[in-house]
DNA sequence: TTTCTAGCTATTGTTCAACAATCGAATCGA
DNA sequence: TCGATTCGATTGTTGAACAATAGCTAGAAA
């Protein structure tokens, strides 16, 4: 989806909304239509029509790119402009280098262990599975394991992990994924959390890396066929 | 690559370095002069003055503000300022928090093992002891620390470090810190290090729990008196 | 025809000046 | 002393201007 199709619906939900931190507002704006899927990667943000449907300057719309870039949401090429990431195989591989560091780690040295939003995430993803939902199934394994990470009750790895999650977003809207790609992992994600809950973290952490590997493996293949 | 390919370069360069990358150019300079304590945490960062000494308009060094606050080097009061900022004991606790989940991981995960840059840091660390050179120490400890970090050979996760030491520099400069801090830990340095390269890595990383453990808890203290 | 070069154009990078919004402090009245 | 009000300084945001650059286009050279 290209930049001019979805100026319209930006424009409806700017109108009206007066806010105290403009910059940070409109790269969250952005950052939504980027992880919705609706700003496919590579595509060019143009600051000109954007200040206009946003409603902010130059400058300000300008401080939100600075904000997304962070995030290595977006790509800034100088004199070229900015654009929506799109996560190369070196990426992927980074993306998972960071998940098969931060998952396990989680699982090993967390201390706290309130667990109910990880059955949760299990329980929405099996529906999601009955229903034949793919974003539901999507949706719901990110769930889990962003519920993981969150048992360090670090707000440092917590947007980390986030981070890292939306980009993931980003490779599935780069390349045609496979309709059944989250399916296996479901029970792989039970296992891993009943082997958790049993004190058998060590256990835990290990079918942790094995399915990420699994997982990166998946991906990649894919993305090289792409 | 011939003449005439590099001499845009070359003037870009040296002409002026500053087209394309000017609001990160001013963000690097304001993180060297609060990473090198010119600039106490606390400090107020108008925006008039540091205008007119950088040399750059408001706008640019407002990006260069966004960078600094996504860094946490940084704190954004709205309608109040920008403030070099003033680590509190809940901040120690975060970055030790990250710190207990990143280096043990990194011991306990990584698959490469180039260590002399460990041993360099070591060295360096007590060498610096030997001449009484307090930031001698400081800085090869934190060399030590980010040596482990590296080897993960994640970009993410180093940036992630490199951003937790910085803020550890500002915790050190907002209060008198013990001069023998850094003293005791060399040592533990290298016996987790030894651990490390006998293949216990289990128990190079208990160790390394066990040392952040104590760092953090004479930090809270020191905090707590200052 | 092809290829190379020199302008042209559209867009980004940066600055400036202005105004609105907000906070803190000084002031004033009880 | 205390609270409310005013005032001044600083930040938040904008619009317009100019500089610099990449890519395109048309024309010259082969």
């Amino acid at each position: 989806m290209t930049l001019d199709e979805i100026l319209p619906d930006l424009r409806r939900q700017s109108v009206d909304v007066r806010h105290a931190e403009t910059g940070l507002w409109a790269a969250s704006m952005l950052r939504e239509r980027i992880s919705g899927g609706q700003l496919a990667p590579g595509a060019k943000l143009s600051e000109e029509p954007l200040c206009e449907v946003l409603g902010v300057s130059r400058n300000t719309l300008r401080e939100a790119f600075a904000t997304l870039a962070g995030e290595h949401v977006v790509t800034r090429i100088p004199n070229r402009g900015v654009f929506v990431a799109r996560p190369t195989a070196d990426d992927i591989r980074e993306i998972y280098r960071v998940r098969r560091f931060l998952e396990p780690a989680a699982l090993t040295w967390s201390t706290t262990s309130p667990t109910d939003a990880l059955h949760a995430a299990i329980a929405h993803a099996r529906a999601a599975r009955s229903d034949g939902s793919v974003p539901g199934m999507a949706s719901a394994n990110q769930d889990f394991h962003a519920g993981v990470v969150a048992l360090t009750r670090s707000d440092r790895l917590n947007a980390q992990m986030t981070q890292v999650l939306a980009e993931m977003r980003l490779v599935f809207h780069s390349m045609v994924a496979d309709p059944l790609f989250h399916a296996p992992y479901i029970d792989d994600n039970a296992v891993i959390l009943a082997k958790f809950e049993a004190g058998e973290r060590a256990t835990a952490a290990v079918l942790m890396v094995d399915y990420l590997r699994r997982a990166e493996q998946q991906l990649l293949e894919a993305h090289a066929r792409a």
